[in-house]
DNA sequence: GTATGATTAAAACGATCGTTTTAATTGGAT
DNA sequence: ATCCAATTAAAACGATCGTTTTAATCATAC
């Protein structure tokens, strides 16, 4: 065998660089993240990445890869399961909404197996300008958009597809920022004392569907200012 | 004088730095942004970036500070005048989150004065990694969201201001992505045609107020699936 | 026990990083 | 014209980066 038994009782150097890597990914930034602090907190060799996986940017792509197509999985395996319980009926965007953006949160909330800090990881990834990584991020994605965006489009029949697409990508960013929300709200108020990841999916959801859901917006080709009524 | 004279016909050596390192950052991210970099589009010497502004950190605080002091003040008169109109009445929370994302978008959508750079650079800042960056924007958006935070509790009686928080910051995330989907949405669907400035900005205004205005997430304590009604 | 392949260890590679130092050059005020 | 401060130019600094090389160690089959 060359790479990755991956089933032994105590976790391989391999696996410990990976772990290792993913926190100081969360942690520090890809770019900021030297090989040295990596197999420093693996308590490995320094060359030990290079062995392992064959470079930096190879080692990112395997850290992404190990948790990415399992959600991916888990993703499409929902979405399969609402579309064969619907049986060619209508399909409510709230069950699509959920099977997409309800896997990643309870990924999340899993905080025994790392799961919370890959998410973390990949919420603050999708606006990376690194070329590689986003290539990369696209790929892995690739099928998954694909079918939920074509479900959405099933089940908002009259809405404009591109609205569709905005709306989706609205969501991608208001769960990148839930997510991260524990990083990113304690700089804003300064006590922020309620952040029961328990709370955080039903709060996300109504969020999500509430925007989904909105009125389309009337858009006026002239500078006029939009006319959107009142809460 | 010592520095930023700022009042010339043709722009000195501070501030062709400023806007070369606010496009390099934007492209590459901070770190992978070195100095050579950035002295060599603006057309400087190496040691210019430390002599004007003293280190790269400096430089950094520096490009966001030339925008985001100008933006926030908009943001706060936006919302003066708001107040005053009101003059004691309810105010709509519309027309806060119009004033808060409002200004941020009109800001994004000037792409003759670097305003479209500087926002897309803003947007993956946010969940920047790096420690003395996430402080330093904790600082200069301390009042502005102190303000307007208060704003939307007073126009939303009766909702739980945590909710009010959090739904700021789902908003905060989806605007995030908004500016940044010019990159990010070209990865998502192949051919992306409508990447129409002009209505990004009731596109987003329709999804954050559908989203704010949602009904309040009915929370069960034990791990039984949350009910959210259908679309 | 010994050979063999997989893994770890230790050291060094060239390249690039942010910063500093020293010198040359500029532009006004006296 | 001359001095002086501001700015630019050029070169080098030590540190750290990702990677490679070479040697030592380990585990296992024979």
């Amino acid at each position: 065998m060359t790479l990755s038994d991956s089933r032994s009782t105590t976790p391989d150097t391999r696996d410990r660089i990976l772990d290792a890597a993913e926190a100081l990914f969360v942690e520090h930034g890809l770019e900021a993240t030297s090989m040295r602090m990596i197999t420093g907190r693996a308590a490995a060799n320094l060359a030990a990445v290079n062995y392992h996986f064959g470079s930096k940017d190879a080692l990112i792509q395997a850290v992404f890869r190990r948790r990415l197509t399992e959600l991916n999985r888990q993703r499409l395996a929902a979405l399969d399961r609402i579309e064969a319980e619907a049986s060619g009926a209508q399909i409510k965007p709230s069950q699509i909404v959920e099977a997409f953006f309800g896997t990643a949160l309870a990924l999340a909330a899993d905080t025994e197996h790392g799961g919370s800090t890959f998410m973390r990881l990949l919420g603050r990834t999708y606006t990376e300008p690194n070329g590689f990584v986003r290539q990369f991020l696209a790929e892995e994605y690739a099928e998954v958009l694909e079918r939920f965006l074509a479900a959405l489009y099933g089940s908002l029949p009259g809405v404009p597809r591109e609205e569709i697409l905005w709306r989706f990508h609205f969501m991608m960013g208001a769960m990148s920022y839930a997510i991260a929300g524990t990083d990113a709200l304690q700089l804003f108020a300064g006590t922020f004392d309620d952040a029961d990841p328990q709370r955080l999916m039903p709060r996300l959801m109504s969020f999500l569907l509430g925007g989904l859901r909105a009125p389309l917006p009337t858009f006026v080709p002239t500078d006029e200012r939009h006319g959107l009524d009142a809460a």
